[in-house]
DNA sequence: CTCCAATGATTGCATTTTGCAAGTGATTGC
DNA sequence: GCAATCACTTGCAAAATGCAATCATTGGAG
């Protein structure tokens, strides 16, 4: 949590900028909990099914944080519980996400209970991510964007 | 490159079945030069802007072909050419790619040369994506699916 | 008050992955 | 032949990851 501003991109192909934010095993799994689950806490995330360390997930949410795609808050009734939100920015992956859900269940062994919110979505049509998005603007952005 | 279906998933969900393919720096930038760049060999992937080594290089691809994205096959011309193929599932890739473009030309500071054909699919309409497909389609796939 | 559980982390250390340079064996061009 | 080119492989240092233990703070119970 020191360098501001030191990034020497790989390039500037917005397909590797991206992968630079979020190219990982974990990050895309945080802002999952966050988008399909109201997850907010430290705790929360922790208890995901694939099992993240808190190491990796304290890194990850600070890495987060710094791109710009969460905040950070206390909670103002409990001092210790930090409760994390999406911004515009962070909200903007749902497509992203949307399209892998949409690949991995043509292509991987999904299970079918995970994938139901991802077709009810498809069945939604083109409009259906379009929603999504506001309402996760509703809960995470209060008013403001 | 041995083991062959021995996968213990982290989980069933969409998301993470989708990143334990391609969830990390490297893998779809390979995929972005094949749908972009029309590269086929590992000196022309070698060569990109983004530096990879040879022994990540040749790790992606057997990875990308063990999962089912690529195919490799010897160039009947060079007997040491080997040559990568997109597969159908490989080439249904470009969504999520296309996503990932569209959110970094809007968040990151990309590169407006390489912004461009980003932008000139955007202009396109929903039907561009489907388009771009299509002619990978006639690159990657001789006829058969 | 004191104790104690719960909070969001940090630390130490073993394992795994990555990055880099050099090398390998098989072909091809001259 | 013989150097150049091809797709890799190998060795090794550095970085990232995974795991368990621990930390400091706080809020609530007694």
């Amino acid at each position: 949590m020191e360098n501001s501003e030191a990034s020497p991109h790989r390039s500037g192909c917005p397909i590797n900028l991206g992968l630079e934010v979020f190219g990982d095993k974990w990050s895309l799994l945080i802002v999952r909990d966050m988008m399909f689950s109201g997850k907010r806490h430290f705790r929360e995330f922790l208890a995901s099914e694939e099992g993240i360390s808190t190491n990796i997930l304290a890194d990850r949410l600070a890495k987060l944080v710094e791109a710009g795609v969460l905040t950070r808050a206390g909670d103002p009734a409990h001092k210790l519980k930090a409760i994390y939100s999406l911004t515009e920015m962070g909200i903007e992956l749902l497509p992203i996400v949307a399209e892998i859900s949409r690949w991995s269940r043509k292509y991987q062994p999904v299970d079918p209970v995970m994938a139901a919110t991802g077709e009810a979505r498809d069945r939604g049509g083109p409009g259906a991510v379009a929603a999504q998005m506001e309402a996760l603007r509703r809960v995470h952005l209060n008013g403001e964007i």
